[in-house]
RNA sequence: GGGCGAUUAGCUCAGUUGGUUAGAGCGCUACGUUGACAUCGUAGAGGUCACUAGUUCAAGUCUAGUAUCGCCCACCA
């Protein structure tokens, strides 16, 4: 605990979150409430935190993870032996970006140092990088395990990658191969077809003429000599000349003409079935390619001829096999022409397809271009355009462990909520293909396999020593980050060693992320878990929304609406943007981050320590914790509490029940909704408002009336404090008083010898217990309401002076009794003079020259001297007679429709009954009133 | 081409298994330094719950369709 920090003897006029939250922190940690017990008989509840990226600071999006923290919490104080294990991501291409970046701005790059040093470098950078994330999570709250901390680059998540590795390799479902991959140009790497996202674009569809030979096939070539390819120029020789049949194809990729092997046509597709078999010159170099028929060919498409492009297309990839074609690769790693494109080698790939269709249109062979929308893939990092190349890469054959994994989820033993996820879930797996693990880089795993100079392959254990001799060398590439991020359930727990933490923790209760990275992440981790622990890594899955920003847009550098978490800290408070971003949505859904609402979130927070500060001055000096109100609240019926108090319990326990519901079904921001408005709206707003005439009583009166205060916010605050835990704290260390107390209370061991602990963060969570609620109470304190509600209308209609106490005759029928006890509140809340306040039963003569409110039988008279003006005033009755007919009018026609009274449960009838009976009696007097006035 | 989500007050969003007169925050109007809080209080205005047709005694809520916006998946050169 930091010493500087002295909690002031009273509570600050207004809440700091400033001042407190730092020191709040630093003592929760440091007496190691947070620490995950391994061998307590506590029922597990584990949470592996989704390892922030280190590249760089946290945004928006990592503030979500206050919906771990909120289901962490809770289960911290129901009792659960709860571990939050944190954690970072060494994530490859990401980061290795951004280090090569870091090596430009110095003026040098990755290239130029070399591989050792570019990672040492990047090392460095993770110290510096991890570190801050660090910090900013312990900014924002969060109750992780620190002492667990895992990297994924650590030595024993590196020994848990290789181990899997080495299984899958033996089980046959790791393999190397020669693939059509999506390769990234400017990073020079492949990546998986999850890492290519996909965007309409608006293209150009070009349609080529491809003069048809007129050699015999036996005399074609297919491939071109040295000197053919330095020949084979435009208009050079006779073919194109002499050409009198063409054919034509439609192609988006001109380019990539120098790589054609065949040209396909629809086997049904009459224009063509003279040509099938034939062999056609290709334009640019003159190599003779044949005429396939296959059903790939569209004929309703461009102009149903397709040019064949194995190397560089996946469909014609495809055909390639069917038709036993030749590959061609036309371009170097960089994306430009190899010597396979003649005389385009050396150009870029986009300067190429402007350099080909200029001299095709010079040749005449450029018969159209034509606007086209199509789907182009883009690399996820980077976001240039992915090119199909032809490369040796491993991959892994996932269709075992999609099973396992599609089953886990399919017979129920994982959930996945929202449950519409379940589907998109199942048909990704249904659907899936083989994933490329590995990556030309250099910031990752390295793929642990050695190769011999006789082309062996081996692939050592992780304990296993490195293979050693003449020419034996490891593979440069690294693995897909995903790999190793697939094993983070488990092997942040020590897989494959059987450790205690293993045992106790695994498999996890619930996976928590954005549902954007289901595909990356949750089905790979359900994968590898279900195949490498032989059970699914979660009970439970619930994916969020993303953030966006106020308006809807997502969250992005180049929109520059980036959204710092930390600054919202320092300026309203972690509270307060945990709050906003928890209750500003629902579950699945993309919620829009509006500061508007950090503010009210901070106001929230603020007025909650004012309601405590309240309290904490009417308790006095020599209020003492009486345990049995903290555990529970049954003792209070047994005492002669006020109605009041008994509604404010009542009201309190609902709130205790909707929570529990709310939270088991995971609908937090509901839940810190509902904690808000009774705060607000009910606690603070009437019944602090009532305990202060309460207090102007006798002793035993003003003693309950501190218990239940103290009952209602204490419980309160152990409600609210998973979603608001620094300002909870701080006010439940004021309310228990126990803020002059010395703070370090040792170990977690000596801690829960302790039956009082001094944070609220080990307090039991309130439990539902409905012998508390009050319905009749609740329907008293209803009407009293309503009255009080009534009457400060009037008075406000009336411009009556706030401070100004008026006189009041109340003709309360058989209320009477009700509303003779209530006197005192009612006075004081709608401001009447008790000596002028008379409660009556009925009365004889009614009052003229006075306002009148109506609340069923219930008459309020405010004879206001001198403000009352007739004609309003009956222009207002008839306003709310107008009003009670329409609804009068409703009811009656709902209970005179014999279904509703048949079909309809009794109790709904009979609160329709009840209603009715009301506005009739409403209707009758209002009309006495109007009838006196006029 | 499939699939999913959204559409509720001026704005941003809630609304548990269908059940009184649909709520909150912000904004707006009027008033207010009442002994916790002006980061506040009191009262108020403001909605054809996108549209259509069904089911039902009863629909913001269930069903089908339509429209608009958004997202995901998919090998249309």
């Amino acid at each position: 605990m930091p010493e500087q920090y002295q909690r002031p003897a009273e509570m600050a006029k207004a809440y700091e979150p400033q001042q407190v939250e730092p020191y709040l922190y630093a003592w929760w940690e440091q007496s190691g409430f947070f620490t995950a017990s391994n061998h307590s008989d506590a029922k597990p509840f584990t949470i592996s935190l989704p390892p922030p990226n280190v590249t760089g600071e946290l945004h928006n999006g990592h503030a979500m993870y206050v919906v771990e923290d909120v289901m962490v919490r809770w289960h911290r104080m129901l009792g659960d032996a709860t571990l939050w294990l944190p954690g970072i991501d060494h994530a490859g291409i990401a980061t290795q970006l951004q280090v090569e970046r870091l090596l430009i701005s110095e003026g040098t790059s990755r290239q130029a140092v070399g591989r050792e040093e570019f990672l040492r470098r990047t090392w460095e950078w993770k110290a510096k990088y991890g570190g801050e994330i660090q910090q900013q999570l312990r900014k924002l709250g969060f109750s992780l395990d620190w002492t667990r901390e895992r990297f994924t680059m650590d030595a024993g998540l590196s020994s848990a990658v290789r181990t899997a590795f080495k299984k899958l390799y033996d089980d046959g479902l790791i393999y190397r191969g020669l693939r059509l991959v999506n390769w990234s140009p400017s990073l020079q790497t492949a990546v998986s077809d999850v890492e290519v996202e996909h965007q309409d674009r608006d293209v150009s569809m070009y349609e080529v003429r491809y003069p048809v030979a007129i050699e015999e096939p036996s005399t074609v070539r297919l491939t071109l000599t040295a000197e053919a390819k330095n020949q084979a120029t435009w208009g050079s020789g006779s073919w194109a000349a002499d050409a009198t049949e063409f054919i034509t194809v439609a192609t988006t990729r001109p380019e990539t003409i120098m790589g054609d092997t065949a040209v396909a046509v629809n086997p049904e597709d009459p224009r063509y079935q003279h040509l099938i078999g034939k062999y056609v010159v290709l334009p640019a170099i003159g190599r003779h390619i044949p005429i396939v028929a296959d059903s790939y060919a569209d004929p309703t498409f461009g102009t149903g001829v397709v040019k064949i492009t194995p190397a560089h297309d996946p469909n014609d990839y495809q055909v390639a096999q069917r038709h036993n074609l030749p590959m061609i690769n036309i371009m170097n790693l960089d994306a430009t022409l190899n010597n396979e494109a003649g005389p385009y080698a050396g150009m870029e790939r986009f300067a190429a397809r402007a350099a080909v269709l200029a001299d095709l249109e010079k040749e005449g062979l450029l018969v159209a271009t034509r606007p086209h929308r199509m789907s182009v893939g883009i690399a996820q990092r980077g976001g240039e355009v992915i090119e199909p190349m032809l490369s040796e890469q491993w991959f892994v054959n996932v269709k075992p462990m999609a099973a396992m994994a599609l089953a886990a989820v399919t017979e129920g033993r994982t959930k996945i909520v929202p449950e519409r996820f379940e589907k998109v879930y199942t048909h990704w797996l249904e659907n899936i293909q083989d994933w490329c693990i590995s990556r030309q880089l250099w910031w990752g795993h390295r793929i642990p396999v050695w190769y011999t100079l006789d082309g062996k392959i081996i692939v050592p254990g992780p304990d296993d020593p490195e293979p050693q001799g003449e020419g034996i060398y490891q593979d440069p590439d690294v693995l897909d980050t995903w790999f190793s991020s697939g094993l983070w359930p488990f092997s942040t727990l020590g897989w494959p060693d059987d450790t205690a933490d293993m045992r106790k923790f695994y498999p996890t209760s619930v996976l928590e992320t954005g549902y954007d990275i289901l595909f990356f992440w949750v089905t790979r981790m359900m994968m590898m878990g279900c195949y490498l622990t032989g059970q699914a890594p979660f009970e439970t899955i619930y994916l969020h929304g993303l953030v966006r920003d106020k308006d809807g847009r997502k969250m992005s550098k180049t929109y520059g609406n980036v959204v710092n978490p930390l600054d919202y800290v320092r300026q309203y408070g972690a509270d307060a943007l945990r709050f906003t971003l928890i209750t500003s949505g629902t579950p699945g859904q993309d919620l829009n981050f509006n500061p508007e609402r950090t503010e009210s979130a901070r106001n929230f927070a603020n007025k909650l320590w004012n309601i405590t500060r309240f309290v904490l001055t009417k308790l006095g000096t020599d209020w003492k914790t009486d345990d049995s109100v903290i555990v529970g609240a049954s003792c209070l019926l047994n005492f002669p509490y006020t109605l009041a108090d008994r509604w404010i319990m009542s009201r309190y326990a609902w709130l205790v029940g909707d929570v529990d519901r709310l939270m088991k079904s995971y609908n937090f921001g509901e839940a810190g909704r509902q904690i808000q408005d009774f705060l607000w709206s009910e606690f603070a707003d009437w019944y602090v408002e009532i305990a202060k005439v309460q207090l102007d009583g006798d002793d035993a009166r003003k003693h309950l009336t501190r218990e239940v205060l103290y009952t209602v916010l204490e419980g309160s605050l152990r409600l609210l404090h998973p979603f608001m835990p620094f300002v909870t704290e701080e006010a439940w260390q004021y309310l228990t008083g126990r803020a002059a107390e010395p703070q370090n209370r040792g170990t977690p061991e000596q801690q829960s010898q302790t039956p009082q602990v001094a944070s609220i963060v080990l307090q039991p969570f309130p439990q539902p217990d409905s012998a508390i609620i009050d319905a009749q109470a609740e329907k008293d304190i209803e009407l009293v309401r309503g009255l009080i509600v009534g009457v400060r209308n009037i008075r406000n209609e009336y411009k009556v002076e706030p401070a100004r106490q008026v006189a009041a005759i109340l003709v309360a029928g058989e209320s009477t009794a009700l509303l003779q006890a209530q006197r005192a509140l009612i006075a004081r809340l709608a401001r009447i003079d008790d000596a002028q306040l008379q409660i009556v039963e009925s009365l004889a003569e009614k009052p003229t020259s006075a306002a009148a409110l109506v609340v069923g039988a219930i008459e309020v008279f405010l004879p206001l001297a001198g403000l009352i003006d007739l004609s309003a005033e009956q222009a207002r009755l008839a306003k709310e007679l107008e009003a009670a007919e329409a609804d009068a009018t409703r009811r009656e026609g709902r209970l005179a429709n014999g279904g509703f009274v048949d079909k309809a449960p009794a109790a709904v009838v009979q609160r329709e009954r009840e209603g009715l009976a009301a506005v009739h009696a409403t209707i009758i007097r209002l009309r006495e009133r109007i009838e006196d006035l006029g």
